[in-house]
DNA sequence: CTCAGAAATGTTATAAGGTAACATCGTGCG
DNA sequence: CGCACGATGTTACCTTATAACATTTCTGAG
C-alpha cells in the first residue's frame, strides 16, 4: 500500500457534505462544466500574462479544487491525485501554494480548505460567507470592507499584505430546511 | 517519558518569536501583571453574572494565554500545564473552547492559536491586525465592519453566527526595522 | 548546442493541531 | 443513599502541514 494513504474517513469524501439537502446546492443549478472551463482558461491567460508557469500537475490540482463549489481539503485533493499517480502531501501543498500566489484560489482558514476564484485577474482582497452546514461559499463585495480596514490599518501605521474576513452562518437553503442548534 | 511530549521545537517557545526587535513590543512597555489581573478578575465577574463555571482549571488556562499579548497555541499551553501537572490535549482544549464561548479569548485561525480578550463583556464581533514579524496583535474597531457585513449578508438571507477578520501584514515597529520580502 | 543554475518535482519522515470515545470523579438533589 | 450531571482524566488516533534532501526538468547565456 501507498505511503499517505488516505484514511478511510476521508476517502470518498470529495464532493460530500453532512448537508441534508445538498440537492438545492448551487452546484446542482447550473452546467459545472463551464465554470470549471472558465476557470482553467482564465488561469492559464493570468498565467501566461504573467509569466507564471501552471505546469500540468498544478493545473491539475486547480482542476480539482474545481471539482465543487464547496471549500476542498488538500488531503481530498491528494486522494484524488493518488488514483491517477503517486503523490505525496508535499506536492499538492505546493501547487496550492502556487494557486494561491496567483489568486486562483484562495484557503479558508476557518475550513482548512480551498476553493477556487472565479475572478484572479483583480487583485481584490476576498470575502467570504460560508455556510457551516453545507459549506457552500459566497463571496462577499470586498470594497467597503477593504476600504475600512485600510482606513483603521494606516490609523495605526500598519501595512496590510494580506486580509482574512469569513462569515460563518446558516444559507438560506439550510435556515428553510430548519437546521438548528450552533 | 509522559506521552503528548512537546517537541524541543515547541518546548520553550512560549513568548519567544522570530522577530529580531521584540523589545520594542507592546508587551515590554508596560505592566503586564495588570493586564492579567484585570483579565482574570474581569473573566471572575462574567462567569459569575451568567452563572458559568470558571474552575480552577480554565481560570489557569485562561492565565496562561494572558502571559503574552501574543497568539499562543494550544500546544504551548499544554506544555505549560504539564509543567504543573499530567495532561493531555483534551484537557486544554476543553478549556479553551470553554473560554471562547465565554468570549474570554478569541481564536485566530490564520495562526491556530489564541489571544486573550480584554473586553469579555461586550458582545462585540472580533477583528484584528496581526503582525506577520513579531506577531502582535491589535483589535480594530469592529462597528462599521460588522455592520457592512452585516448588511450584505442580510441581502442574501445569509443568517451571521460567527465572522472572522484577520488582517496580516506589518506593523509599525517591524516595518522600521526594515523586515521585508513577504 | 551545451551546460550551469534555477525551478519544479519526488521522497521520506515528522511536526503541529485537533478530536473521538470511554472511564472516572465530584457534587448536589430527590 | 444513589443517581444525574458536569467536569476531568486517559488512551488512541485523525487531519493538516512542513522540513530536509534527492532528482528531474526547464531555460537562458555563451
Ligand atoms: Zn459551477
Ligand atoms: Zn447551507
Ligand atoms: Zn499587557
Ligand atoms: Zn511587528
Amino acid at each position: 500500500m501507498l505511503p499517505y494513504n488516505i484514511s478511510e474517513s476521508t476517502k470518498g469524501r470529495m464532493k460530500t457534505t453532512s448537508c441534508p439537502h445538498k440537492k438545492n446546492s448551487h452546484t446542482s443549478q447550473h452546467d459545472h462544466n463551464i465554470c470549471i472551463e472558465k476557470a482553467l482558461s482564465k488561469a492559464e491567460a493570468v498565467c501566461r500574462q504573467r509569466g507564471a508557469r501552471l505546469t500540468p500537475q498544478r493545473r491539475r490540482v486547480l482542476e480539482l479544487v474545481w471539482q465543487t463549489h464547496e471549500p476542498v481539503g488538500a488531503y481530498d485533493i491528494l486522494a484524488e491525485l493518488q488514483k491517477e499517480m503517486r503523490a505525496a502531501p508535499p506536492t499538492v501543498y505546493r501547487a496550492l501554494d502556487f494557486l494561491q500566489q496567483q489568486g486562483l484560489i484562495h484557503r479558508l482558514a476557518s475550513l482548512n480548505a480551498y476553493v477556487g476564484c472565479a475572478t484572479p485577474d483583480r487583485a481584490d482582497k476576498v470575502a467570504y460567507l460560508i455556510c457551516r452546514c453545507c459549506k457552500e461559499t459566497s463571496p462577499l463585495a470586498p470594497q467597503n470592507l477593504s476600504s475600512e480596514i485600510a482606513a483603521q490599518a494606516e490609523r495605526k501605521g500598519f501595512q496590510i499584505e494580506n486580509q482574512i474576513v469569513e462569515v460563518l452562518g446558516l444559507c438560506p437553503t439550510c435556515q428553510q430546511e430548519g437546521v438548528v442548534d450552533e
